[in-house]
DNA sequence: GTCTATATTTCGATAGAC
DNA sequence: GTCTATCGAAATATAGAC
């Protein structure tokens, strides 16, 4: 199948998460409000009632998906912002493991990011708070970073939001065979962000 | 209504005009699809016939809003790069007025920038066309100031498209009224960009 | 050009047999 | 737990009066 399939490899029953999988191809390819519980019950093989026997409304899929999709995102960020070595290791590695997460799993990371949007006013509040905690787990390198004379950031808050913006914008244009893997597009947005900050390896000046 | 007005002032007549200045709006809320053709219709005060009379489908709205708002972008984005001064001055010049216009403009620059899918097959391609000539002005203002030894890229095309995700990215979280305006992250980015090519002004390394 | 009224289609969700 | 069949609502788009 996909991707996808990695991240919810723990749903079960079986016809649960094929009805998953299929709802995560469908939003990512069409958008939540594009794809119908027909399309998604057809790509698990299914028919359209077997649905809601395992999600009570279309939504649920999406916020099901979401939510998985968020805590595998954050867990991956802060086991790499919290780990060891000096503020520049640490914000390096983040952005690396993050980025290469939003290549591999570009369809899951496309309606995680994108489609948020789409969720009832609850789950939307509950997500909302898992993606602070990102932005707070990017800050919190930076600042050590600026604590440590490693970098040099004027806006620390504004600044962060841009690194992010950076790696989330990975899901919307990657595309599996393109020039560049994965690892390929961590190693290069990890310099950047490292740039950024002020503490990229920079020209000998001429 | 809204910053939207200024993009499409030239559009005649007035109905017609209103029924894009709402469906913009309602496009930038709630996405195309969760977009009804009674909603735009009561935004620009009309019955949900009289959108007919202007436009065949609801999708040829949000192709006139893609195609206006690119070559919009598209202008404020080479009239920086393709003017004087040094490829770094251009690069920040280019960044600064193109992050502006996705912060003043934002409800235009989030249909533009994330409804793209909704359109039809050939309209699509005439979009993709024009986004096409956004990264190669770009990447034309980093390979000068590669050639220059300003900047110091090693893939050249994956860093314009790092710079334009930045850029691009300020339409989905920017929101009136928050703490910086358009001008203030503006400048923040055209600072990030010029250090992510490597130009950027750089810590008395420690 | 704009309205009221509606044709036609399609969608999310449910009922009931098995 | 899955199916066939379908309900009721809501959508896009059109018809015809004014």
């Amino acid at each position: 199948m996909g991707e996808a399939a990695e991240e919810f490899g723990g749903v079960t029953p079986d016809a649960a998460r094929r009805l998953l999988l299929g709802a995560v191809e469908a939003f990512a390819e069409r958008g939540f409000h594009a794809t119908t519980t027909r399309d998604i019950a057809g790509r698990a093989g299914m028919s359209p009632a077997a649905l809601y026997i395992h999600y009570r409304t279309k939504e649920e899929l999406l916020y099901q998906i979401s939510r998985v999709g968020h805590e595998r995102a954050v867990r991956i960020l802060s086991a790499a912002a919290e780990g060891g070595g000096s503020a520049a290791e640490r914000l390096s590695t983040a952005v690396r493991a993050f980025v290469r997460w939003h290549a591999e799993h570009h369809t899951t990371a496309r309606v995680v990011q994108y489609e948020l949007t789409a969720l009832g006013t609850e789950h939307y509040a509950e997500i909302v708070g898992m993606r602070r905690r990102t932005e707070e787990i990017l800050r919190g390198v930076l600042a050590d970073g600026v604590a440590d004379g490693e970098f040099t950031v004027e806006d620390l808050r504004g600044t962060a939001l841009a690194v992010l913006s950076l790696c989330v914008d990975v899901a919307r244009w990657f595309r599996t065979g393109g020039p560049r893997t994965p690892e390929e597009i961590g190693t290069l947005y990890a310099g950047l962000a490292l740039r950024m900050v002020g503490a990229g390896p920079t020209r000998s000046s001429g």
